[in-house]
DNA sequence: TTAACCCCGATCAATTTAATCGTAAATAGT
DNA sequence: ACTATTTACGATTAAATTGATCGGGGTTAA
């Protein structure tokens, strides 16, 4: 319950790795994956998410890799979270279709309420913040 | 991701409608499961457990049931969940020995960070808040 | 003594998450 | 041009978590 995915974790590692490393140098997926024993593929995935988000850029071929692209402060925690895994609420009823599971729920103002401060929380922190 | 369990669910909307009701006056759990279209045989467990962490008291036998115990204002949110599944943390390695998992993690610091972050926010909840 | 309740562990089913696989496509070095 | 190295990406399989059901108990009012 309220945990963080693989994906999102993997990628917030990458992130800081690459954040340690001077602009534009370039990290390929085996050498993170191989640095804090990550399946490669997986991580691999995730890279090629964060690229097509534009928040890292990819550069293929031999001596290839990935680097920062977009300032890490300027990306919210919440909008991270969004991009990597979709909407961002305590309850899937938040989105689509009003709580259609439960129709007769009492709870559904003070869940509203709570997945106000679970999103204003993560959108009062930068992913740089987390990266450093 | 980051999602409560239906148990959680189920337990916050059967408090609801306990405390809507008179002082002593006793709630069965079918009476709840089918108002808000539940399984019984679940939510029963859940109103069991509710039981066990003395928040409800059961009343056995014919026309028993379930009524509030604990005043709600005075259980908080990180408290319930709690109680209710367990450590509340955004990663298992919050937890059981120090991030096991990847030896390396270069976020530890950050991610116990965030972690604080949630369970202050949820500390800072009452149950009643949610259940009025 | 029976019917209407609660109690609880065990099991099974469904969903979600994690990992792997297979096949491109790009490109630097030769 | 060929090859080795890298990213790209959908499809599939495996594992973990969550949700639901089952089967056997207790308790007690009527
Ligand atoms: S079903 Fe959406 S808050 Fe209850
Ligand atoms: S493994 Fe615990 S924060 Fe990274």
């Amino acid at each position: 319950m309220l945990k963080i995915t693989r994906k999102v974790e993997y990628a917030l590692i990458a992130l800081r790795h690459m954040q340690e490393k001077e602009k534009d140098e370039l990290t390929n997926a085996k050498e993170i994956a191989e640095q804090y024993a990550m399946p490669v593929e997986l991580l691999a995935k995730t890279l090629q998410h964060l690229a097509r988000e534009k928040i890292v850029e990819a550069v293929q071929g031999p001596h290839g890799g990935y680097r920062i692209k977009k300032c890490l402060e300027d990306i919210n925690m919440k909008d991270f979270f969004e991009k990597m895994e979709g909407p961002l609420g305590i309850m899937d009823c938040y989105f689509d279709s009003d709580c259609t599971l439960l129709p007769m729920c009492n709870i559904r103002t003070p869940i509203q309420r709570i997945n106000e401060s679970m999103r204003s929380m993560f959108e009062n922190m930068s992913v740089g913040e987390i990266t450093q």
